[in-house]
DNA sequence: CGTACCCGATGTGTT
């Protein structure tokens, strides 16, 4: 089987679109691949087709070799999925919408060799169950989708995306290869480095970050009013569909009834919100034919593929190049010209440097709230976590970031709220007491803070600077 | 401050 082949018979394509055709040839030829590629040009197929043509043994009656994908979002998982079910490709997924029945008999189906695509996060590895069942297959090829996730969310959101190297070895060493629409030189480092790759060991395949049909604009801007006027000049002017996105939920919901009392129609979306609601906006904001303004925060992300989004308006500054370019790249997947629309007040640099500090604990700060909750467990047992917040220096969201990252580390045991039960396990993890290691993390964070505010202050071509920033210098006609 | 996974308990409507 020919993968031009694959190609026709299953996806219906004629042909291969940009370097496409090179990822898959490859990762067949047992290398380990970046690609790079602007949303919408098929990353998928770089790792479905290898996927497919890794599932028949060369020597039939051989062991059926699998496909392992690791995928960020359950609602992402079940779109490919469901995508791929449908074009007659043995995938599925594991993950905790499943009930406790299906994920024993879907476990039981892949250690019995079912399955030529099997999709996770990173978290499905501290199942030991699922550790037993996966050692059982022969793991042809390792895809990680969305690959920009190691260094977004690895460093303390999602700390299982900085195993992936522990997990790769687990696997037998499978060839990897890693996707993403938007990675900085440095941020490939870090993924090739988070896979426990060598850099020259990666084939890098940079089709390019060029959304030509974009039209890319800054205002600066003083006050909420102005904000508001901006928004509602932009949907004015650019009818259809579009998304306008805040930092903070607060705010959100202050635009929103703004726009309620205008009589503007929009749709509110946040992690705040009652997962159906979040489904039942989601749909409705996809439905082809919809022409629909969301307010969102970055909650609305991956996985909103709709074809025809106008406007990407951002009402407050974000945290990063890397945020503001995944963000905007939402608008004109389907070709047509679209604008995004960048709000600068300066105050709003100052609160993402505030936002920053408070992600940003020092190595003492931690030092410090594990010994209070040793020392003085009674007290913290009486009176929350408040009396820990007292006896620190500054009343700030530190202490939040604190506890989640020694939940997260296992580094305390039982409930917080109330606070009756809890037990400090083990000593600080390495990478929260090493003082270098987060004085770097937090200069890493202020680097691509400065980079987007020079942006918003730029004079001169955007999508030169932004092509520079993204490791691409722009084409020369 | 805002981003998600995990899981089992609980409640709802169906056979």
């Amino acid at each position: 089987m020919e993968i031009r082949q694959l190609l026709r018979d299953y996806f219906g394509h004629a042909d291969f679109r940009g370097r496409q055709a090179e990822a898959i040839e490859t990762a067949l030829a047992g290398r380990h691949t970046l690609v790079i590629m602007p949303t919408g040009m098929g990353k998928s197929l770089c790792f479905q087709i290898p996927a497919l043509m890794r599932a028949t043994p060369v020597d039939a009656g051989g062991p059926r070799h699998l496909t392992l994908v690791v995928s960020p979002l359950i609602a992402l998982m079940k779109d490919q999925v469901d995508g791929l079910c449908d074009k007659g490709i043995a995938a599925a997924f594991i993950n905790s919408s499943l009930t406790r029945t299906e994920r024993e008999s879907r476990y039981r189906a892949v250690g019995g060799g079912q399955f030529d695509l099997l999709y996770v996060t990173p978290e499905r590895f501290r199942k030991p169950e699922f550790r037993e069942v996966i050692g059982r297959r022969d793991v042809g090829l390792l895809a990680v989708d969305e690959a920009h996730c190691i260094s977004e969310w690895g460093h303390d959101f999602r700390p299982d995306y900085t195993r992936l190297a522990e997990f790769r070895q687990l696997l037998g060493n499978p060839t990897t290869i890693s996707l993403t629409a938007t990675a900085t030189p440095e941020v490939q480092l870090d993924i090739v480095k988070q896979l426990g790759l060598a850099d020259d060991d990666v084939e890098l395949i940079h089709e390019g970050i060029d959304r030509p049909n974009l039209e890319l604009r800054v205002e600066h801007v003083w006050g909420r009013d102005e904000k508001l006027e901006w928004i509602e000049r932009t949907r004015r002017e650019h009818p259809g569909s579009g998304i306008v996105y805040f930092t903070l939920i607060k705010t959100l919901l202050d635009f929103s009834d703004r726009f309620r009392d205008l009589g503007v129609p929009h749709v509110i979306y946040h992690g705040e919100l009652p997962r159906t609601t979040r489904k039942d906006v989601q749909d409705c904001f996809m439905s082809p034919d919809s022409e629909l303004m969301v307010l969102a925060t970055n909650a609305f992300g991956m996985g909103v593929d709709k074809e025809a989004i106008r406007f990407v308006v951002h009402a407050d500054l974000p945290n990063s190049m890397e945020s503001y370019y995944q963000e905007i790249g939402r608008a004109g997947r389907d070709g047509e010209p679209s604008i995004c629309r960048l709000l600068y007040e300066e105050a709003d640099l100052a609160t993402q440097m505030e936002f920053l500090d408070w992600r940003n604990p020092s190595a003492d700060y931690y030092q410090r709230v594990w010994e209070l909750l040793v020392n003085e467990r009674e007290k913290v047992v009486a009176f929350g976590l408040d009396h820990i917040r007292d006896k620190l220096p500054r009343h700030d969201h530190r202490l939040e970031t604190v506890m989640s990252m020694l939940d997260r580390y296992g580094v305390v045991g039982g409930k917080f709220s109330p606070p009756a039960d809890y037990q400090v396990l083990k000593d600080l993890p390495i990478q929260l007491g090493d003082e270098e290691l987060l004085d770097r993390k937090r200069l890493r964070d202020q680097k691509k803070l400065l980079a987007l505010v020079q942006y918003a202050k730029l004079e001169g071509d955007a999508k030169a600077y932004i092509h520079e920033y993204f490791g691409l210098r722009v084409r020369e006609d």
